[in-house]
RNA sequence: CGGGAUGUGGUGUAACGGCUAACAUAUCCGCUUUGGGAGCGGGGGACUCCGGGUUCGAAUCCCGGCAUCCCGACCA
């Protein structure tokens, strides 16, 4: 893409309101709008990220044979008054409406309860499991109090798996394969080293349900961790007990500030008994269904991505999540450029070039805070000097390549 | 929802109760410049969050609302 055409600007300067680091990075570099508090506009830039995001997160969720779909955001009151959960006493992040036909619709916090519904036109007989599904979905939750920039808003997008099984068993093969998923997608969004599978609060069903927690500053959870034993405890279930368990003592344990990125869970047949989902076993009689409930915060991953990964110049998106591949810069050599742009884009390569009629400077300070992983000049100078002049984002000095040496590089 | 703070061009700031609300940045035009947010000159852009009140006079003081941020509570 010719930077051009890229309506957004970069802002020196961050708004006054905005606080955190990742809300002013993202602001300032064009990524995001903030339309109200907890609520962001992704730009083409930020647009661009998240779809990266949802792009390993989906080559994951496939990988374990679950299946990609869309389910509404306007939702059935009576969908939820069986389990009890319409009840803003019960559930108090829930936006509701009125319709002008009569009756009241709830925007989607979840989707548990819908999609167990949903599944009684679609599951009857153990045949028909397992299902697995996962969405990615806007969620609205009326927060009392949004914080931290896109790390807990009112709307933002989620990805959400559901798991049908036919029995516990087979119920805990999909979830250790799922927890394997998720581990495996926050390796490859670069967050891996930071992410630790933490033990939480359980159910009715479990004594605990396992969150993926990142450490980050922003997060709004503490966490215990020792990562040679790679074991992890939310502060809410740390006791002695949850120590015992896990064989390890307190002193053993790091606290750390944590983000929740990914959180799984497990709902026994708990909620399909209360849902009236059943299936017919091998022998006719009715079985309640096992649900699973497997939850990625795409957009809070880019916060903490954000958050964690910048200098004192902006942004430094991780390789797989940039939202461009290629920053090239051309100071005087449009035509040298254009050819460069144009083979670039016929190798399949994602390159955004700085074709503005700006100064050298700006462009520099530009390419900095956006924080595309690698910065391409070319100029005179550098076409003189042999070709090109090639600098990671990461990397303090530049040096000179040629052509051939740039195609090597990004294949 | 309790507590605290703040609302002034797109963004960041200034302005004693008193002149046509100022400056920087961004933006537009011209000249100049072209490897780290250049320089000079000129232009446009604000019902000072909204509604009341006090006053000869309110961006400024008072009351109410709304919005935003922070702390807490909350976060199956």
């Amino acid at each position: 893409m010719k930077q051009s055409q890229l309506f957004t600007k970069t802002q020196k300067e961050a708004p006054k309101d905005e606080v955190s680091k990742n809300a002013q990075l993202l602001i300032r570099a064009g990524y995001v709008h903030k339309e109200m508090a907890g609520a962001y506009d992704l730009l083409p830039l930020g647009f661009r990220v998240v779809d990266k995001i949802k792009q390993i997160v989906r080559e994951e969720m496939n990988a374990v044979g679950a299946t990609e779909f869309l389910m509404t955001s306007i939702q059935n009151k009576n969908t939820w008054t069986d389990t009890n959960r319409w009840d803003d006493e019960i559930v108090d992040v829930w936006f509701k409406s009125d319709l002008h036909a009569g009756g009241q619709v709830g925007f989607g916090w979840s989707h548990e309860e819908p999609i167990t519904a949903m599944m009684k036109n679609h599951i009857h007989s153990f045949k028909d499991l397992p299902v697995y599904v996962y969405q990615f979905q806007n969620k609205l939750r009326n927060e009392l109090r949004a914080k931290a920039g896109l790390m807990r808003g009112r709307e933002f997008i989620m990805k959400d798996m559901y798991s049908f099984s036919i029995d516990e068993e087979t119920h805990n093969v999909f979830y250790n394969q799922a927890m394997e998923a998720y581990t495996k997608s926050f390796e490859r969004l670069g967050l891996g080293d930071d992410t630790f599978i933490t033990f939480a609060a359980g159910g009715a069903f479990t004594e605990f349900s396992h969150e993926f927690q990142t450490i980050c500053d922003a997060g709004e959870d503490i966490t215990y961790i020792n990562r040679e034993k790679n074991i992890a405890i939310n502060e809410e279930v740390l006791n002695e007990k949850t120590l015992k368990d896990l064989g390890i003592t307190e002193d053993e344990l790091e606290k750390v500030t944590t983000a929740e990125v990914g959180n799984i869970f497990n709902f026994g047949t708990e909620k399909c008994e209360q849902m009236n989902l059943y299936f017919d076993g091998p022998e006719g009689k009715p079985i309640p269904v096992h649900l699973g409930s497997y939850g990625i915060g795409i957009t809070r991953v880019m916060g903490v991505i954000a958050e964690k990964m910048s200098d004192e110049n902006g942004l430094v998106w991780p390789e797989d999540i940039a939202p461009f591949r290629i920053h090239l810069i051309s100071i005087n050599a449009d035509i040298e450029a254009q050819d460069i742009y144009d083979k670039l884009q016929e190798s399949g390569v994602e390159v955004l070039w700085d074709d503005r009629d700006v100064r050298p400077g700006q462009k520099f300070a530009d390419a900095d805070l956006i924080g595309i992983p690698h910065r391409v000049v070319i100029s005179p100078k550098t076409i003189e000097a042999g070709g090109l002049e090639y600098k990671k984002r990461t990397d303090a000095d530049a040096n000179i390549i040629s052509e051939s040496d740039l195609f090597q590089l990004v294949k």
